[in-house]
DNA sequence: CGCCCCGTTGAGGAGAGTCAATGGCTGTGG
DNA sequence: CCACAGCCATTGACTCTCCTCAACGGGGCG
């Protein structure tokens, strides 16, 4: 439960009481080993899953076997807000590691959203976040060379996952392969493997089993034309100074951390 | 304001009065010459767009001037519903054709919404259909090849295009030059003149000054892959049917269409 | 009429893909 | 405890799709 709140205060910081109406929802917790489905194209969606820990990713399969990973859902991430519609899902949720997740079904989240406005506002910022990644991750695979998409997307997994647990290291756990990464990036195993080592032997990364350090993150986002506007968040630091002047939480429950921002010229 | 209900209808059809709320509000009818921008990256937004005529795109410029457009937008088609976050617009909208749009401010929209379920359904299912677009463009963009790319879209287009207007014709009247059709499918002009004129050759397409013609749909779907299933629609002739069938609406106001689909095994 | 934008076509180049072989690591079973 | 299988990353050689540069022609418009 923290991670998931953990990166909802990017946002709006709720005190503990708002989070209330969520708490008493009547959710589950479930455990999928890795390569388990936890969401699969073609069935009715009626739930609303919440990532607590581990990694999964969304993708697609066309008929020949290609595979298109659309994104990759860390700690804290929620999805699929499309079954409150009552449509069938269009994609595939895989677990790439085990992973710990909450379940609700999507009837009384609606129910819940309708009457608890700050929690409303909270989940539709992290939609829009969720929008505004899939726009990134087109601008990517449309116009970029293999090397920026790459240091670009390390760049953004980075940036998010820092935002979920609230690190800020230059190590980035990432159980993902040469394959994941090729399908999410419109490339091939290959090319990425060679992208990746040209990389570490210009000293932007190092790799160590399943880790990845972002040795020089200046350079890289130069290279890579990375800018985290479109994460919608404040700077990190910026956000817990303001966490340390404030104490612990409004008295209104709310923070609207962006729309004082707002107040520069 | 026929053309955006005429688009909603495709997920549910509420009677006249279930609309009165969205009407009430206090919205302003806007009209945008061709070229003009509609929404500028880094400006705040806090207006909700009703497109109801002509065509606009969404795109992002890169630091040294190539462009990716991340999709087109119709008539019917509700935007940016991210300003109800009260967050900066990441993406700069554009008017491909003249366009007539209804402009809502987002704080009563989004309290418009709070207070009728039904319409906060039918712009949820909007947004909805929007992400999955947005996914089916990644497939697009990342493992498909040229050709396929461009049939793709001018199916989906064409698909859109039918189900706002309600229209059922082979024609696309496409406003659209080929850098942007490049621009959007991560492609250049030149290969997208290449490969549409070959697809001309083999009688696929067929086009007179800004209209294409689609000769084989049958044959362009299976050669592009397309699966009309993302959009989250049921097939148009099916809902005619259950139009004429029902008459001029239910008592509730809703008909949830796809829900009443669920029952066949 | 002449300009500009757009689409088309050709020639040559480059980034990424394909095919294939190698080696490391992990897990498993004899 | 070792052998072997399977998966994954890497590297080389070659290919191909798509890009770049460039020239040309048509249509709309002042």
């Amino acid at each position: 439960m923290k991670v998931f709140r953990n990166k909802f205060s990017q946002y709006v910081r709720l005190s503990e009481d708002a989070w209330t109406p969520f708490d008493d929802l009547d959710q589950r917790s479930e455990t999928f080993e890795a390569g388990e489905d936890l969401i699969v194209a073609g069935q009715d969606a009626n739930e609303v899953f919440v990532l607590q820990a581990g990694w999964a990713l969304r993708y697609r399969l066309l008929e020949d076997g290609r595979r298109q990973i659309v994104n990759f859902m860390l700690p804290g991430d929620v999805f699929d807000l499309q079954s409150l519609s009552d449509l069938k899902a269009d994609h595939t949720v895989t677990a790439i590691t085990d992973c710990d997740v909450t379940v609700i079904p999507s009837r009384p989240f609606v129910k819940m959203l309708q009457e608890s406005s700050h929690i409303a506002a909270a989940f539709w910022w992290s939609a829009v976040q969720e929008d505004s990644i899939l726009r990134e991750q087109i601008v990517r695979i449309g116009r970029r060379s293999a090397r920026e998409r790459i240091g670009h997307m390390l760049l953004e997994l980075h940036r998010r996952y820092a935002g979920a647990t609230g690190e800020e290291t230059d190590e980035l756990v990432m159980p993902v392969t040469r394959a994941d990464i090729a399908d999410a990036l419109g490339l091939t195993p290959v090319h990425v493997s060679r992208t990746m080592s040209a990389m570490r032997r210009s000293g932007l990364i190092e790799e160590e089993r399943g880790s990845i350090r972002l040795l020089d993150r200046e350079r890289l986002s130069r290279l890579s034309h990375f800018d985290t506007d479109y994460l919608h968040l404040k700077k990190l630091d910026l956000l817990k100074k303001e966490m340390a002047a404030n104490g612990k939480g409004d008295a209104a429950g709310l923070t609207q951390i962006n729309a004082r921002e707002k107040e520069a010229p």
